[in-house]
DNA sequence: CCACACTCATTTTTT
DNA sequence: ATGAGTGTGG
């Protein structure tokens, strides 16, 4: 165990020294590449920059980088990491196996799919359509009109999500964390038994479905587990305190044939609970792989002192966790200020003063970042700075592939290729007019009944009312010929054939015309729809606007970035502001009675305090009334409040 | 019976 | 910016 890999040359031949340019600790964790290893690594501490080193050496020390399979939170993250490794030593980088688990679990079911039951393949459904099938179900299945109150959709599908994530009995989330459901716990169940076995018939698999069937094969079929388990002889999973249970059984028997498995990650850094990520993986992580080696990287090379001085106290109030302390060389530093404003508008005011002052001063505008809890938080600052046109980027909240113009797009492009997937043929139907869902369900079952697809929905004819709503629609269909047409032009047609509808619908068609023409640039990149398709599901665009396809010129660039906290994780700024630090909305009122829910947004307002390099920032208005909770909301953040004066300014607006 | 226009409420975080 | 619920009119 722990024995350092040993190939023609040793460490003299290696043609990167790493020694020189790694610290000792990060040395360590390049250079131990067989047998389990956790490394602890702290905000800022260089974990990337371990994790491409490593990633090179094992390629320099003659491992095939195809047997390597380095697991990460976003694809972005794996793609960049890569990329450096390659720039680093060379391009047999580029071919080290990676991805996010569920891009992952996707590949790997590509090609087993019919050991699971899947003989002619799956598509992803996001969050979205998840949503409209278990509506669609909730409807036929007529729950919800009864005298007691019923979840919404998205309540339903958090508490299946949930019982999965965290192999929990749908009853019992229901009885721990929605007790006011329980008089609809019978119907609820027997929604999720109907979703479940709805998701089959339809080909469908949402995002838990991926890892769960992954885990099946891996258990239920020793032979696939060694294969894949011999095929990946060194593992690396980054982020691994946002993984949940299925992850960390899947990383278990992938690791099962050799154990040379490293995992980085930082217990203080969990925020992804809400989608059953537990932190006591990591915590665990040693007895589950026994002769585990623990490394730390606890020196930080992002902020100064003055501002780790401040997130040291913040994390110290954490219960449970791998205790360790961040320091910085970088001795001197602004201390950091929490200003009290009178109303959420003079916070707003009070911000684009500040970023004023840091342009004057010379700090571009994109090393600048504000980052909240919730995405609304930031809609009054957003007008403010329209007001002084003040660029920004804003990054998480709502999605582009969440806009209802581009799933209708998307809803039209799916029935191409699963022609009796009744999520989108709804969408799609709804849109039309006379169509009610009603007459939706009449013609969805007249279509499957000719055989489904096009060509089903070409040869069903209803009464004269119905067929002269569908033959628009019919003309775009007779016009689209799938095994011809490339990718974008399949879009073009759909969205020729959308624009009177878009503009009926919305008065703001301008701006969501664009959206589609940004779709479009994105299809031009791809030649297989399928593909395009579950790329969209499972690696969306998460701004509208793509960096790589801008051309780079400054002022498009230096934007200022508005951010939620969880999007903002790995990344820093030099000046970084956190509105909204008022007890009630960050720590959030909802988890006030909760005391996991509570150490969680302690760790949220961690990472986030973690961003800052140079300059860090808070801000709250003084009061405000919170209509949901009933209460005057007044305090600063619990988890900053009551510090001392050398250790947090408090300025008064 | 069914579509549609209108109202009101409601928003943590996301692969 | 959406979703659910309600009343109207076809």
């Amino acid at each position: 165990m722990g024995e350092q890999l040993r190939l023609p040359g040793d460490s003299e031949h290696f043609s990167i020294p790493y020694e020189k340019l790694l610290n000792p600790a990060q040395f360590t964790a390049v250079t131990t590449t067989s047998g389990p290893l956790l490394v602890i690594a702290g905000a800022g501490s260089g974990k990337t920059r371990t994790l491409t080193y490593r990633v090179a050496r094992l390629v320099e020390a003659g491992v095939e980088p195809d047997s390597i399979l380095l697991l990460t939170f976003t694809r972005k993250a794996s793609q960049e990491m890569l990329k450096r490794a390659a720039a680093l030593l060379d391009s047999r980088c580029n071919k080290v196996s990676g991805g996010t688990f569920h891009s992952f679990a996707n590949h790997i079911l590509h090609r087993f799919a019919h050991i699971i039951g899947f003989e002619n393949g799956f598509s992803i459904i996001d969050r979205t359509d998840s949503e409209s099938l278990i509506n669609i179900i909730r409807k036929e299945m007529g729950f919800g009109n009864k005298n007691y109150s019923f979840p919404r959709k998205k309540t339903l599908i958090n508490i299946f999500s949930q019982a999965i994530n965290k192999a929990i009995a749908v009853e019992d989330i229901i009885y721990d964390d929605y007790f006011q459901f329980r008089p609809a716990m019978e119907d609820i169940c027997s929604l999720a038994r109907e979703y479940k076995k709805r998701k089959v018939e339809h080909r469908f698999m949402d995002y838990d479905d991926l890892l769960v069937y992954l885990l099946a094969i891996l258990k239920e079929h020793v032979s696939i587990r060694e294969e894949l388990s011999n095929k990946y002889q060194y593992i690396m999973v980054d982020e691994y305190q946002d993984t949940n249970l299925i992850q960390s059984e899947i990383v278990y028997l992938l690791a099962g044939e050799h154990h040379n498995i490293m995992v980085v990650g930082d217990d203080s850094q969990s925020i992804y609970s809400f989608r059953g990520a537990n932190y006591k993986n990591i915590i665990n992580f040693p007895d589950i792989f026994p002769n585990t080696k623990i490394i730390k990287l606890e020196e930080n090379y992002r902020s100064t002192q003055t501002i780790l001085n401040l997130t040291n106290i913040i994390i110290e109030r954490a219960a449970d966790k791998y205790s360790k302390t961040l320091f910085s060389q970088n001795r001197h530093g602004q201390i950091p200020i929490l200003a009290l404003t009178d109303n959420e508008n003079s916070q707003s005011l009070w911000i684009v003063k500040q970023i004023q002052q840091l342009q004057k001063k010379g700090v571009k505008l994109n090393k600048i970042a504000v980052l909240f809890r919730a995405s609304f938080h930031s809609f009054d600052l957003e007008i403010e700075l329209g007001r002084k046109a003040l660029p920004f980027v804003k990054v998480g909240g709502f999605k582009f592939m969440e806009a209802a113009h581009i799933k209708d797009v998307l809803s039209h492009l799916k029935i191409i290729v699963a022609g009796l997937d009744k999520i989108s043929w709804y969408r799609i139907l709804l849109l039309l007019n006379k169509i009610g869902p009603k007459t939706a369900e009449k013609i969805y079952l007249g279509l499957s009944y000719a055989g489904g697809g096009l060509e089903g929905f070409l040869t069903y004819c209803g009464s004269h009312k119905i067929a002269s709503a569908l033959i628009p629609l019919k003309e775009l269909l007779q016009s689209i010929a799938p095994d011809i047409m490339t990718v974008d032009q399949l879009g073009t047609a759909v969205i020729n054939y959308y624009t009177p509808i878009l503009q009926a619908r919305y008065d703001n068609y301008p701006k969501r015309m664009k959206d589609l023409e940004h779709l479009l640039t994105i299809m031009e990149r791809y030649d297989s729809l399928d593909q395009f398709l579950t790329d969209m599901a499972l690696e969306p665009p998460n701004t509208s606007m793509n960096k790589s396809m801008v051309a780079d010129t400054a002022s498009q660039n230096d934007k200022l970035t508005l951010s939620t906290i969880h999007s903002a994780k790995g990344l820093e700024w030099h000046t970084v502001f956190i509105i909204w630090a008022l007890d009630g909305r960050f720590p959030s009122v909802h988890s006030f009675y909760n005391d996991e829910t509570m150490e969680e947004e302690l760790r949220l307002m961690y990472v986030a305090a973690t961003r800052a390099c140079s300059n860090l920032y808070f801000s709250c208005p003084r009061q405000v009334y919170d209509r949901s909770a009933d209460m005057f909301l007044n305090q600063p953040s619990r988890f900053i409040d009551q510090l001392p004066e050398d250790v947090l300014k408090i300025s008064y607006i």
